[in-house]
DNA sequence: AGCTAAGTATACGTTAACGTCAACTAAGGG
DNA sequence: CCCTTAGTTGACGTTAACGTATACTTAGCT
């Protein structure tokens, strides 16, 4: 494995545009790891990994998401389930997400067509 | 017109599962409006106007909104722009709100995306 | 007349998701 | 060696969106 680069705090705060108080927080919450720490600084370093895994929880923030139900997403991700009865929790789980992101996108569209409406009314009625 | 049947508040929360209190505090931050109280008693009444406004509010929560930019979303649709100038403040405003959405959408297909394959990947692997 | 159910206003409490500040440490430059 | 810069751990502050408790009023029974 090639030798990976690594990040400091201020670096990946920078990188999305957020503040390293907020990255220490999702570690807080345990959405981010605390570990890889440089040995003797005892500061944090972050891998294209923990990089990843920022992009994903900022993209749950922006739809809507809790951080709660961020960390149970990219739990999923992430997990390695053993047995059958995990993997059927897993897919459920996995089920239940979908049903709501499809929820989600009909809403949206609804709203779409509703904001696109009034927008033409106003277009059309002679000011 | 016909007689508009009027609602109690507690009638109103039943409809959307919701608190009383919680249509008070819509009240108190100017999202729905504190007319139309029975003469006699000050008890607040609702017609099937406000009611719809009530679902666009609860809509727009569920697709993650916060409840000023509801507001400034209802006074689009209510608003009655005087002159050139305020047309076209409000159809860009429409503009802005309309590609927020369609980058909602987008995210959430690629999310949608995501959960999938990870679905398919427990399936297909042997458990 | 007395009681209950439903509503009102006022006000303090709560949780999530950070912001901010204080006191400290460690690295690097001049 | 001193200073600046970047990071660390507490810990208290803040805002949105309500929850909850308290004290009071009114309508409708019985």
């Amino acid at each position: 494995m090639t030798q990976e680069h690594l990040f400091s705090i201020s670096e990946l705060a920078a990188m999305f545009d957020i503040s390293s108080r907020t990255i220490r927080y999702y570690e807080e919450v345990g959405l981010l790891s605390s570990e890889n720490r440089e040995s003797l600084t005892k500061q944090r370093t972050y891998t294209n990994h923990e990089r990843r895994r920022l992009k994903l929880i900022l993209r749950g923030k922006k739809l809507g998401f809790s951080l709660q139900e961020i960390k149970e997403m990219i739990d999923l991700y992430e997990s390695n389930p053993e047995g059958e009865v995990e993997k059927k929790r897993i897919i459920e789980f996995a089920d239940r997400k979908l049903e709501e992101i499809e929820e989600q996108i009909v809403q949206l569209e609804m709203l779409k067509a509703d904001i696109l409406a009034h927008k033409e009314k106003y277009i059309d009625k002679k000011g």
